[in-house]
DNA sequence: TTGAAAGCGATACCAG
DNA sequence: CTGGTATCGCTTTCAA
């Protein structure tokens, strides 16, 4: 292995200095064609890859970076901010701005935050597109500027985004039914409750978990599935009526985090006993229904791990110039009765700053990583 | 916030040069006790935290680890390796070696490789320690020369390692334990087995079980556990004596990588059809258990991820001087029919070299981290 | 035991 | 448009 190529090794080949390499290779302002083209040739021939802490060191210029997402009305973005904030630390020393801007629900003043984290000219934006239609001409607009844009959670097709990252819709859904279809024992009849089927990742949890089930568990059936619009009364009431046109329902899989409801109407039916129910997510409210059994199990989305990977991927492109995955997804996490206390335990964790230092040096938290 | 304190500011601050204070910050031979401690004071005080960008520019020395690990009799520590690999090519550039120290079966060869890394003066060991007894004092000396060592899956108490990187034993145990009740509708006689109580991991796996399936589902029954030393014979022997002596017995917990036997044990006892067998780990030997659902579920230990950390947490602490947490663990996933060609794809994936670059520089597979 | 100074490789100027 | 060069903060070597 010959000693590694830098920007003097390319500038010599070619009788040029490293100023005009550089300016070539970051297609700045003021480069002929002809020697661009020839610096670009000669670097890929000699194989050149940047020294990433000399640049660092040289560089004065520090990262802006926007994070989009939802206020902290649940736990699951105030946990994805975290990962966000816990990654950076971890990544990089100083240099790294974050600003956080939020809407209050879902595609409400979202394209608002976009638009001003665009006018803000920050180098990149972590986004919730909750909203994918009312979002595309401003991710499409930031894709011309080449602001690299990621999303979290859902993805934005067609926006020009760079990175997606998000929890495997088809593991979970399958997952969900499989396990659905073993507690049942192969039989009786299941729901799907979901925000909207025009919601892509709602709609592929749903029809992964149809399709399980259906090649699984031959004699189960499901039902249509159940929108609601993210509105907590519209749940309880379609889940009420949906109990009294099948009073022998065995199972519900809530593929969003608006169990509560559903939970309430069934217990309001009272068929909470007797039913299967399988949600998403983790939160306070959720977690003496998962005591009780009222809920067999709950997917864990893991926030923080999805905030984490949305910074890591958005800074790998910003810093090195390329992307080291468009899409992200995550395996999710199952959580019962009986491994509850290991995730709040961690949870809570990761909240307090306890920190471990040996000598002098900046510190990460990896304890909670890769959760 | 002010401007970052460098090396010069101490200096400056105690009427000193740079190249003492780097001196006394490394405990470097030919300082002075006084103007070490001072430099130490003044570090502190002044909240020195080192340009790790700085140091590695201009740092000659690479870094040499040493990855003792089992052969790659299965891929539980192929997957691990591969993991270290990857991290190491992610985090850093150039300038670390790894060397490979594999022993063919638990416990044998292990110490000569531990020896073996001492002896090359290497600057960090990642070890499985497989009998920890046997590699005690050889740890205690490499913590005697400050040489970190990080250990993987299982941890070796006592022995001054850094840190250890495994699965939550606790979190796997009651998460089978609670499966296997729910599937089981809180009834049954079942049945755990394990290489060795003698063996923390074993033993803490089977302990959560049994707890948790007391706890949980008080009316079943759980079995004397079965130690199988690690040897198929043993193993399908044992259990095929257990099968006669309980044919009621409705599950299995199968807490290591030896569950082929113990289903083929139960296979001959014309027994498998009417049991619930929760595994451990995931190999190709037992896809197509999961498959024909001889398997219920296995709990998958994240193998890549358990190396990648390991590596990260070693680099960490040789790089910055700090260990970023001295204990990770890592929650188990779940794996059943529904959702097992997420992880098969994984697995596949990353073992092809695919990689997608923009411009130039630098990859790392990013698609099944933190898996 | 200490100081002074030469790099490390890229960036960002200022001249030409 | 291009070349030259100071600079980033730390490590390391050579003198003193």
């Amino acid at each position: 292995m010959n000693r590694k190529v830098k920007l003097l090794d390319i500038a010599q080949a070619l009788g040029v200095s490293t100023g005009t390499v550089h300016r070539a290779l970051h297609n700045h302002h003021g480069v002929s064609p002809m020697t661009k083209a020839r610096v670009l040739q000669m670097a890929k021939t000699l194989r050149y890859r940047p020294n990433l802490a000399a640049r660092y060191l040289s560089s004065k210029r520090n990262l802006r970076i926007s994070v989009n997402t939802l206020q902290g009305t649940t736990s699951f973005w105030d946990e994805v901010r975290a990962g966000i904030g816990e990654e950076a630390r971890a990544l990089v020393m100083e240099n790294v701005e974050i600003e956080y801007r939020t809407y209050p629900r879902l595609g409400e003043g979202e394209e608002e935050a976009f638009e001003a984290a665009l006018k803000a000219e920050v180098d990149g934006i972590i986004t919730f597109p909750s909203r994918p239609q009312g979002l595309h001409s401003w991710m499409r607009r930031a894709s011309r500027n080449s602001i690299p844009v990621v999303c979290v959670a859902t993805d934005a097709p067609h926006t020009g985004r760079l990175a997606v990252v998000s929890i495997d819709t088809l593991a979970s859904g399958s997952l969900a039914a499989d396990l659905m279809g073993s507690l049942l024992r192969g039989n009786g009849k299941v729901a799907v409750t979901l925000s909207a089927l025009a919601i892509t990742e709602h709609a592929e949890k749903c029809k992964a978990f149809e399709s399980t089930l259906r090649s699984l568990y031959p004699q189960m059936h499901v039902e249509e599935p159940i929108e609601d619009h993210d509105v907590e009364s519209e749940a309880y009431q379609k889940c009420r009526e949906l109990f009294s046109k099948h009073p022998d329902l065995s199972g519900v899989y809530v593929t969003t985090e608006a169990s509560i409801p559903v939970l309430n109407a069934a217990r309001d039916a009272q068929m909470l006993d007797r039913m299967t129910v399988i949600t998403t997510d983790l939160f306070p409210a959720l977690v003496p229904e998962i005591r009780s059994r009222a809920v067999a199990a709950t997917i864990y989305q893991r926030p923080r791990t999805q905030g984490r990977m949305a910074f890591r991927v958005l800074h790998e492109f910003v810093m090195e110039g390329e992307c080291p995955s468009y899409q992200v997804t995550l395996a999710p996490h199952l959580v019962m009765r009986g491994n509850l206390d290991f995730f709040l335990q961690r949870q809570s964790q990761e909240s307090g700053t306890e920190r471990s230092v040996r000598l002098q040096s900046t510190s990460s938290e990896l304890t909670e990583y890769f959760g």
